[in-house]
DNA sequence: CCAAAAGTGTTATGCTTACACCCATGC
DNA sequence: GCATGGGTGTAAGCATAACACTTTTGG
């Protein structure tokens, strides 16, 4: 299991903020500082959000307001409060940007060159995250405190990125891709019912590959994480079958490769 | 690509200690101290040191000299300098534990649980690493700084163990079955030559199962990541063809699974 | 009726599995 | 000569890969 501690989890309350005293160090300052006998990184989270939008993979992206890298967009993300779990941290963050509900989240990678930020020593614990194509579309993409901007970027036409950011999206896809060729996972990124072309598309453009219509509705279906809805999605052409993924899905980790 | 980052890395000379100042935050205060306006979490490495011997898997564990959980058994760790690279603290590390070199390292996971140190917020990023056997038989365990002791434990009996480090431990092995099935990391494991049963039985001793010999011996061959050394084992019984991996071996990850 | 997307089966190939006996050596 | 581990081949079943035409709808 690389394929890591995968949990589909809920957005929590807003994490309230008690610094935790450390009591292997001396205690806060009068002034409200934080002493220590050695120095210590700073931890942040960042999260790599991907969906499926407009016929294209896409990460959200925050536009730094202020310096370093002020004007320069990058990942969502931030500092982990002191008494909150990394994933909690990075849940929080997200919700900062986005509201999401529902989110699957799973550890990226940990990402700690002592020259990544030019402030200083600052430790990015990373988290690859998906979300349906409906809850990106519901969301309205807020400004908030350190993001003049928020948006979603096609991930094969990246704008310049502040920090390392964009080798560790490029790690992120390299995840994506691995997921969906051993792992049902690709549902998460379209909306609740889908057809069988959409999960397609959604397969083709991460894998940025083409794939055989029949042999990859013989596998998608062999593979018992789908389950029609009944509906049928009216279009311009034939209607086509909606169909809505299993809750087994999500723990799936097929034991083949599915595209060779 | 969920089989992260893999490098095969040389030992680094020790690193030395020189605080850089973090220029987002106060300066070290005249007595030595450093301080922050928020708190920080510490950050450590540990290291899941992985070998074969005496026909057993085992993993390097050090005897904690001093509280919390002192005359437990804890994996080999420490703190991370802070103008270190978290690898780089890992390797270092090791050094001070094992002298090794030429050691497989990659990162693992990142455990940051606000409660899994008494201490305080103690963030720890997990390394995992394969030793070949000779080299874990040359070192000479030396009792450390913080470590009372050091040995090699089997994974199927595992003292009681410090902080969180038997999840550590078990969400490693998982991660070690995985390389098996999917690369071909198990030489690592192993002297720089050796025969056939000798790697079957490192498969089957880290995936807990019996594998056929036939199937076994086809597979390795067919994945060319063997060559003959041109010498024989000689032993008690029918001398056996000794074979070296190539160098390849190390980046391969094979496409399928080996043993189903 | 035409354009566009939905939907559908078969065949050949190669990989995986299961399985049992002879070989070379030391004692 | 016997005990021990080293070493070898084949056949059946299964999954994969390649491939083209018909169906349904809207305009």
């Amino acid at each position: 299991m690389c394929q890591n501690d995968i949990k589909l989890v809920q957005p929590v309350p807003p994490s309230v903020e008690t610094p935790t005293k450390l009591t292997t160090v001396t205690d806060p300052s009068p002034a409200g500082l934080y002493t220590y006998a050695h120095p210590r990184p700073a931890v942040t989270v960042d999260i790599i959000l991907f969906t499926f939008l407009e016929a294209d993979l896409k990460v959200l992206l925050v536009r730094r307001a202020h310096p370093p890298f002020a004007g320069r967009w990058a990942l969502p993300g931030g500092f982990a409060n002191i008494d909150e779990d990394l994933e909690d941290a990075a849940l929080r963050e997200l919700r900062e940007e986005t509201n999401v509900a529902d989110i699957y989240l799973e550890q990226l990678y940990t990402f700690g060159a002592p020259d990544r930020d030019p402030r200083g020593r600052v430790i990015t614990v990373a988290y690859f995250a998906l979300l349906s194509t409906d809850q990106a579309q519901r969301i309205r993409l807020r400004a908030g405190d350190d993001a003049a901007q928020t948006d979603w970027w096609s991930i094969y036409r990246l704008p310049a990125l502040a920090f390392d950011h964009e080798r560790i999206i490029q790690y992120a896809i390299q995840r994506l891709r691995w997921k969906l060729e051993w792992t049902a996972l690709g549902f998460l990124l379209l909306p609740a019912e889908f057809t069988l072309s959409e999960l397609q598309r959604v397969y083709e453009t991460v894998l940025n590959e083409p794939l055989d219509k029949r042999n990859f509705r013989r596998k998608m279906l062999a593979a018992d994480v789908l389950e029609p809805t009944g509906n049928l999605r009216e279009g311009d052409h034939r209607p086509a079958k909606l169909y809505r993924f299993t809750a087994k899905a999500i723990e799936l980790e097929q034991a083949r490769r599915r595209f060779p």
